[in-house]
RNA sequence: GCACCCGUAGCUCAGCUGGAUAGAGCGCUGCCCUCCGAAGGCAGAGGUCGCGCGUUCGAAUCGCGCCGGGUGCACCA
């Protein structure tokens, strides 16, 4: 890597990282830091105080060395020691200068490609055929979209997949409860096995009503149960009616889909699900017994998972039901030897709450022990639950489920109010004043959800979803908004952009912000965690507001040169702001 | 019962491969639109980091034990 393209603190590691070495001291002592106090200096080494040890003298000895062998670099403007031994950094103002050019240079804004790029599969554990989306799906779609967002834009080669859940117990839920509404559908006569209508015989409204009233049904009553589980093995060993039924169930649902994860704005590459990979199945459990791998207990064909470190022991994975069904397990693997045999890939990231961690620690067992994938290259990214505002999960048999695209027309209105209150937009006409409205609700909700931490609970609060102050998705579209508008302005005043020559203390911060962009990115795929950008994102925002507060631009008793340099700072700003939220899956209108 | 996750300001949450006076946002108090968009900026009040013991020069962060909440625990997905 060219020292045009690093990062100032990457730089500092560098000269910190020699002075250590010069000394004798191990390198890994002189990492350098975003310094915890940012009013002595941006940067910071707590190599001194850990080297001590290993050196067998004081720290302040060690930093004091260390600052000696600084002094002379002409990267660092100052370099002391402040407490016990911590080496504060400050940049020389020629570092940021050139730093800031640098990222205004750069087509990404200073971001870059991962050092290793592969081939990842991102499933989003999708939704079942059989319910409407609620908001419990929210997460896993915000979560999974900005995943793999994030992991194209790192240079990875993505391929999401919804992963219906369109093959298991439910298809058995739905197909006797229709029966039982329409006993004369052609599709019940076992006599007959071709000829269907094209049209289906439900809607997915037919289906959001059918699913629940069969689930009660059967918990209640055992023999309404076994009907179920008839139907469903007799689905899966072919019935045509039933297999004519299931994919109507599946076209309409995917309809429905289609137009919910399209308000959202998230789109899949393969809209496969579980019965896609039905015939993989039978040859892959023959196999898995061929080689030993499974076993029959109790009636039905297991994997023995347990491990002797468990503290607990896993219970085994049920590959074919004492019914003879295929299960959810059993579907999971034969994609996973689908994806393997089709597309290949290094590693699948399974996008699915953590009440699931056991069923795919299961599964991720059981593709390692058969040989079929690596269990360290499947990656549960799990996440919370969604809670009501009392803490007790959101529960489809509570009852009053907000369904997402009620959630997403409230927020929508919530943010028509919100306009209103402001004063915004209202030189607009009512269509584009509906589209700022759907961009800035979707900012709402998308922000609100991905901004905390993935694997705790998630509160679900339409209040909070839909306010629009401080650390929320609107705050970031304003930033944005406010800079379109600037550069605007200034173009009509003829203003261009320049080279950037920080001066101001807002101005240097914002530079350094910026710079710690690619950082944010890295630390975010690795984690595999949305809200360290969304951090980013909002810091970014708050630099700028800070020196859109401080620095005036285009003010006619600003200079020309500091004018071109501001207004490049901000278009710079913009382009990074655009490209992290868009990575967010979050869409920035013109104005609003 | 066992396993996993969580417990940080009144509320919602960051910080957790140990490092200085624990940070944001909301709410609260007070300022700032004759100045590029105030959904903004500035300042302030507010914390035994669930409790205890231990490791360490140093613990919100690591270990152990409690307490409190969530989730899961063989044929649903």
């Amino acid at each position: 890597m060219s020292k045009h393209s690093q990062s100032v603190l990457q730089i500092l590691n560098t000269h910190v990282e020699a002075a250590f070495s010069a000394l004798d001291l191990p390198v890994e002592y002189g990492r350098v830091v975003v310094a915890g106090k940012p009013d002595i200096a941006p940067f910071q080494c707590n190599g001194a105080l850990a080297a001590a040890k290993f050196a067998k003298k004081s720290p302040r000895d060690i930093a004091q060395a260390v600052v000696e062998k600084l002094e002379n670099i002409a990267d660092i403007a100052k370099a002391d020691i402040g407490g016990p031994g911590f080496i504060n950094l400050t940049p020389a103002q020629s570092l940021v200068h050139t730093r800031a050019n640098g990222l205004a240079a750069s087509e990404t804004t200073g971001a870059r490609h991962a050092e290793v790029t592969k081939k990842i599969i991102v499933d989003f554990g999708g939704p079942n055929v059989a319910k409407p989306m609620h908001v419990g799906h929210l997460r896993s779609s915000v979560i999974g979209d900005c995943l793999q967002r994030l992991l194209r834009f790192r240079g990875h080669d993505v391929v999401s997949d919804i992963h219906l859940g369109d093959w298991g117990l439910q298809m058995g839920h739905l197909i006797t409860e229709l029966k039982y509404e329409q006993p004369d559908l052609i599709y019940f006569n076992a006599d007959i096995t071709e000829g269907y209508p094209t049209t289906s015989p439900v809607d997915i409204d037919d289906l959001a009503r059918l699913y629940p009233q069969a689930s009660i049904k059967a918990k209640e009553d055992a023999d309404r149960m076994v009907l179920s589980r008839t139907a469903t093995s007799e689905l899966q060993a072919g019935r045509a009616g039933y297999r004519a039924l299931l994919n109507h169930f599946i076209e309409v649902s995917i309809i429905a889909l289609k137009k919910d994860f399209g308000a959202l704005g998230v789109n899949f590459d393969l809209w496969k699900g579980e019965a896609a990979v039905d015939p993989l199945i039978a040859p892959m459990v023959a196999k898995f017994k061929a080689d030993g791998f499974a076993e029959e207990s109790e009636g039905a064909l297991i994997i023995r998972v347990a491990e002797d470190s468990d503290k607990k022991e896993l219970p085994p994975l049920i590959l074919i039901s004492s019914a003879g069904a295929a299960l959810y397990a059993t579907t999971d693997l034969a994609t996973i030897q689908d994806r393997r045999d089709t597309l290949n890939p290094d590693t699948i990231l399974y996008v699915v709450d953590f009440g699931q961690s056991s069923h795919f620690e299961q599964v991720y067992r059981a593709a390692g022990k058969t040989g079929l994938f690596p269990k360290k290259d499947l990656e549960h990214i799990k996440f919370g639950t969604v809670n009501g505002t009392d803490g007790k999960r959101f529960r489809t048999r509570a009852g009053g489920v907000m369904r997402l695209s009620d959630l997403l027309s409230q927020a929508k209105d919530a943010a028509t109010k919100r306009l209103d209150e402001a004063g915004l937009a209202a030189d607009m006409d009512a269509t584009e004043r509906a589209e700022i409205a759907r961009m800035v609700g979707l900012a709402a909700i998308k922000f609100s959800d991905l901004q905390n931490v993935r694997t705790t609970n998630y509160i679900f609060d339409l209040e909070r979803f839909t306010s629009f102050e401080g650390k929320t998705g609107p705050y970031l579209l304003y930033a944005a908004v406010r800079i379109k508008s600037l550069l605007r302005k200034a173009e009509k005043m003829g203003v261009v952009v320049g080279e950037i020559t920080p001066e101001a203390d807002a101005e240097k911060k914002l530079v350094l912000t910026l710079d710690s962009f690619n950082r944010a990115l890295a630390n975010a795929e690795e984690k595999r965690m949305p809200h360290i950008l969304c951090d980013h994102v909002y810091s970014l925002a708050q630099a700028f507001s800070k020196f859109y507060a401080d620095c005036h631009i285009l003010a006619p008793e600003t200079p020309d040169t500091v004018k071109s340099s501001r207004l490049a700072l901000a278009a710079l700003t913009l382009r990074q702001l655009e490209l992290g939220l868009d990575i967010l899956g979050i869409e920035a209108p013109e104005r609003m």
